[in-house]
DNA sequence: ATCAATTGTTGTCGTCAACAACAATCTTTC
DNA sequence: GAAAGATTGTTGTTGACGACAACAATTGAT
């Protein structure tokens, strides 16, 4: 493939030209930097909205928590436990709908920072009550605060209203 | 961490039983497997609904399309190009908010199954015009009714008017 | 007492975004 | 027209993340 890519780069310079079907939405020279290429069928896709919504929303949050250094599934972790103290990793799991095995690690880094503890659940040896420790529940406070300045960023960025009727529309995934 | 896992499931059976504050959502024992778990400041965050609904629409848009083996992001680079023939692998990326690096292989995977053609740009010795093949043309016609299929799957999730909605409230992002 | 299921853990695999470096090539500037 | 800087495609690495498979310890059911 590298070669290929080689050869054809230095050989084929006389390209197949053909007469090249035209665009969706008509334009002269397609290969320039011009903001005017159409998304065709895209535009219709909730999902390819959704994908690009979800890069932005994230990277806002990311940057927005970057001094406490505190990530998206990091602070949903976080608040269920401090929510329910002494759920189980395999409840936290399923109600966040993440892996048991990825939040393992996820526990893993928490614990590391002293925000969370797996205490032996008293009733079955197997599992772990999880809880904040203090400093967790401090630190929750802060990030809950951030988290909240983001979620302006979002309003004003989709617009308050807006914002409230994606919270409704997909209420039924959470 | 391994060894600590291990010691305290060995001895600390005894654990710290703190008279534990309540959960926001009162429950008596927070460590069964009801489905009555808080989500606490959760539910007021866009992102985690964006997230868990990103999910559910990517998984189906892959099942969806499983028969064909096309995956979200293949789709869309199929959708732009053959809707703006020509056009170079920069264009395509910065208009998908894709990496440059990426793209390498993800035209490489697409050019393998003989759907798109890096053809050296007659302008620019540096670029490529990415074509649609032949073959490519009509897979993607195919592609776009499955795609159209998965989106009726969203339309019944969430409702036809919902759906439009959230296209309408998306639409500054793509 | 035995067998199936559950819980936490470890590991691997593949996708994806972010970055950095590089060669080839184009563009700008003197 | 030659040097300096920017752009394009490529390669590689890193880390977050989802999916899956195996495993030991433990629990529950038969």
């Amino acid at each position: 493939m590298a070669s290929q890519q080689k050869t054809s780069r230095k050989a084929a310079a006389a390209a197949i030209r053909r007469p090249q079907a035209r665009a969706a939405n008509g334009r002269a020279h397609a290969g320039d930097a011009g903001d005017d290429i159409g998304l065709d069928a895209l535009v219709g896709h909730a999902g390819y909205a959704v994908r690009r919504f979800q890069l932005w929303i994230f990277q806002d949050f990311i940057k927005t928590l970057a001094t406490v250094d505190i990530r998206p599934t990091q602070y949903s972790v976080m608040t269920v436990i401090g929510a329910n103290p002494g759920l189980s990793q395999m409840a936290v799991a399923k109600r966040l709908g993440i892996e048991r095995a990825r939040l393992v690690h996820l526990l893993d880094s928490l614990e590391e920072r002293d925000f969370v503890s797996r205490i032996p659940s008293a009733t079955d040896r197997r599992s772990h009550a999880l809880h904040l420790t203090a400093r967790g529940r401090s630190a929750l406070a802060q990030f809950k605060r951030l988290a909240a300045e983001h979620e302006r960023h979002v309003a004003d960025k989709i617009g308050k209203d807006n914002r409230e009727r994606l919270l409704q529309i997909l209420a039924c995934f959470t």
